[in-house]
DNA sequence: ACCTGAACACCGTTCAAGT
DNA sequence: ACCTGAACACCGTTCAAGT
């Protein structure tokens, strides 16, 4: 046996991926699954492929180009098929609901999006498909065109607020924040904060689909409603 | 002299500030203003106060809590008063801007204050202002309670675009966005990206200002135009 | 050309021990 | 109660040296 051969029947790493760029996002998409973006350090990943981290840096820039890379990746499923038919409104809410849903299940990443712009192929496709649906809903070309990135930019924020800043250890546990914040309008001092303390029951009402759904639909009215770019 | 005192005519360090949780957040944005958010570290800030990280532990909970604290600091200009007069549309146009300045002038704060919610006075002396505002606007209770988040999570998610990822170092050249994206869409395969292709121009097109001002519209118009909270 | 050991210059947080 | 030295368990990136 050719001594660059490794037998299959290696039980360890059975998934140990092949040293290519691909590999290397391979390899870092498993330990995301597993441990969290926080964890997906070049040393954890050189750790994961029994090499150096000096070795993932022939194949990959740098940390944000990796990041980039990973995000691609998640958003594979955004861009399968629509169900067919359906109006344009049902269409471009399936689709941001899609990649909500990518995004919700990886806030760090939904965190990172928002300063790394991805570029790939995935994400073009989705950018793309708002974009066909916003005409197809009679949108300007301009506000289209500005328009997407309002539609996309809220759910990757909103993903991105359920993200721990930093370390990865402490879990999502959704709620925590409303109570929290529930609690902190309560202690809000009614005289200094009126609005605030009238309004209390309001600013926390509201499941995180209720409060995305509406979202949307003050998006797209304010989008649809803009005419300036018609001459 | 008591050993404790120490005289003023020390040179070095001129602003050295006291062991207290207010210290730490003024030295924590001295340094802020002079090396950026990455060098902002527990270590940094506890050798700019002659002292070992640990101590730094019994007035800060940890790194979020320390920046929750800076952002709040921040903010401070934002909650001076509004000139007389204007419409409520020009108040809160006036005070969305100072927002979105400070976050522009700090971009690493922006993309932090997304998943860590500032708590402090400043902050919400604005979500009070803007609720009063929308409220004078003739928003329903609901719309003005959803609306503030919507309206405040626009500029704070554009701000932190034109934060890089981890390293400080890099300048912010801005530009350099714009250039970057317009040679991605530029690259961008007509066949499979059509609309992408077609609207190419106007999706890079407009000032920073000038998009935000659109985004502004389009957010009252739709948050304006929800009456289902009336009964 | 590709790969790597070792180093450089750092991190946040904890904890036992001091004052 | 407050403060701290030292340690624990890590980081990203570079570079000279190997194959």
């Amino acid at each position: 046996m050719p001594r660059n051969e490794v037998p299959t029947s290696r039980r360890e790493r059975p998934a140990k991926p092949a040293l290519t760029r691909q590999g290397i996002v391979d390899a870092a998409l498993a330990i995301l699954r597993e441990e969290g973006l926080a964890r997906v350090t070049m040393r954890r990943i050189a750790a994961a492929m029994d090499t150096g981290p000096a070795s993932l840096y022939v194949y990959v820039h740098n940390t944000g180009d990796l990041h980039a890379q990973i995000l691609d990746a998640l958003l594979a499923p955004v861009s399968e098929p629509l169900p067919d038919g359906g109006t344009w409104r049902a269409r471009l809410g399936e689709l941001l609901a899609r990649y909500r849903d990518v995004l919700f299940s990886h806030p760090e990443i939904a965190r990172m999006a928002i300063s790394t712009r991805p570029d790939g192929p995935h994400y073009l496709a989705l950018v793309e498909s708002i974009l066909a649906l916003l005409v197809e809903a009679g949108a300007t070309d301009r506000a289209a065109a500005w328009g997407v990135d309002l539609l996309m930019l809220y759910p990757t924020a909103v993903a991105a607020e359920h993200a721990t800043p930093s370390p990865s250890g402490r879990a999502p546990d959704p709620g925590a924040d409303i109570a929290e914040l529930t609690g902190r309008l309560a202690a809000a001092d009614p005289a200094r904060y009126p609005t605030i303390s009238r309004l209390g029951p309001a600013l926390v009402s509201g499941s995180g689909v209720q409060r995305f759904d509406w979202a949307l639909d003050v998006l797209l009215a304010g989008i649809l409603a803009d005419r300036s770019g018609t001459e």
